[in-house]
RNA sequence: AGGGCAGUGGCUCAAUUGGUAGAGCACCGGUCUCCAAAACCGGUGGUUGGGGGUUCGAGUCCCUCCUGCCCUG
């Protein structure tokens, strides 16, 4: 796993902001840009609508990558996305173009411009914090408190995924999960140059409510049925892409679509917040409204006309 | 027209024998190192459809009006 070698640029924000149409045409007027996705749903296979996935077309305008790397029945997690980012990267830089990380899933982008220290997986352990968790999570944090206090203090004890993590991490690799990082309060030597396009919420309310609804008339209810058709199925983890998860109570569930819809569009909404929560605080972003500041900015960056020098 | 049931924060609902209203979701904000479009935490919000009455005190009882649903004709 080797870090980046240049200066990173990303384009981040919350889901409908427009920045993959931004990112879009920034590339195809530079014309040695690729785009690489930050986002956690586009990696898989067949969810095409309602990832917002670029179209075939644009992918053949532009080079992506991280797009469609594994089906809907895999997991797919942090640290594979972070190594193909990576590879996907140094690739991109050999052939002497340019990068342009752009997508919405904070943690993916914190782990590849920061080159986090993902700790391994310990499945046997993780399996048994799991059951007891089920019964007496607090006899969990009160062991995290006991054998990483510093972890421990960073989670709420309520928090039954991150109490199992920690503990999976700590008893699995004989180290402290919290010697693996200082947190993400903590920020790399900023190399990494991050713009963040945002728009009122109420924008991005409209924007999200007929966009899904456009989705619907393309046919996302087809798209989802056919995931469910292919030989896996759709996993644990694909299927709870928002707006695939609502459509599938429908599907497999019997309720009424309309109602499904509607849930969809109000999680939607709800991801945007949590995205713009995520990005918000990060000192490093720099943010724009107009979509057209945020391309200049995005242009001088890539051009190393504000300083930076690629290595 | 007659009879019955219901009307509580944006929504769905709760509130022991009458003691001045709670929850989930939504909404606002926050947390975050391998499920992260996940998981978790905090907060705002109601003169209980209107009016009148009984009572020390009514969402809870009585009267009346309004609205919705159901039954009968």
């Amino acid at each position: 796993m080797t870090a980046l070698k240049g200066p990173a640029v990303a384009l981040v924000g919350a889901t409908a902001s427009g920045k993959s149409a931004l990112a879009h045409e920034l590339a195809l007027t530079e014309g040695d840009v690729d785009i690489v996705s930050v986002d956690a749903m586009c990696v898989y296979r067949g969810m095409d609508l309602a990832t917002a996935k670029p179209t075939s077309r644009e992918r053949a305008e532009v080079p992506y990558h991280l797009l469609d790397l594994v089906e809907p029945s895999e997991e797919f997690t942090v640290a594979q996305y972070q190594r193909d980012a990576q590879d996907a990267t140094t690739q991109v830089w050999d052939l002497g173009r340019r990068v342009l990380f752009v997508g919405g899933t904070g943690l993916y982008g914190r782990a590849v411009l920061d080159d986090l220290d993902i700790p391994g997986r310990y499945p046997e352990i993780r399996q048994g914090l799991e059951e007891r968790a089920t019964s007496d999570l607090a006899s969990l944090y009160a062991q995290l408190e006991e054998l990483d206090p510093l972890s421990a203090s960073r989670m709420e004890p309520s928090n039954e995924r991150r109490v199992v993590r920690a503990l999976e991490v700590t008893l699995g690799s004989g180290r402290t999960f919290s010697s693996y990082g200082e947190g993400l309060m903590t920020y790399g030597a900023t190399r990494v140059i991050q713009i963040g396009l945002d728009a009122p919420l109420e924008v991005l309310d409209e924007r999200i409510d007929s966009r899904f609804r456009r989705w619907m008339d393309e046919g996302l209810l087809d798209e989802v049925t056919s995931l469910l058709e292919r030989p896996g199925g759709m996993g644990r983890t694909a299927r709870q892409a928002v707006g695939y998860r609502q459509i599938l109570a429908h599907v497999e569930d019997g309720q009424p679509l309309e109602t499904c819809v509607n849930d969809a569009i109000t999680q939607s909404r709800r991801l945007a917040r949590r995205q713009r929560s995520w990005f918000r605080r990060d000192p490093r972003v720099e943010w724009f409204e107009d979509p057209s500041a945020a391309a200049d900015r995005l242009v001088n960056v890539l051009n190393g006309s504000d300083g930076i020098v690629r290595d």
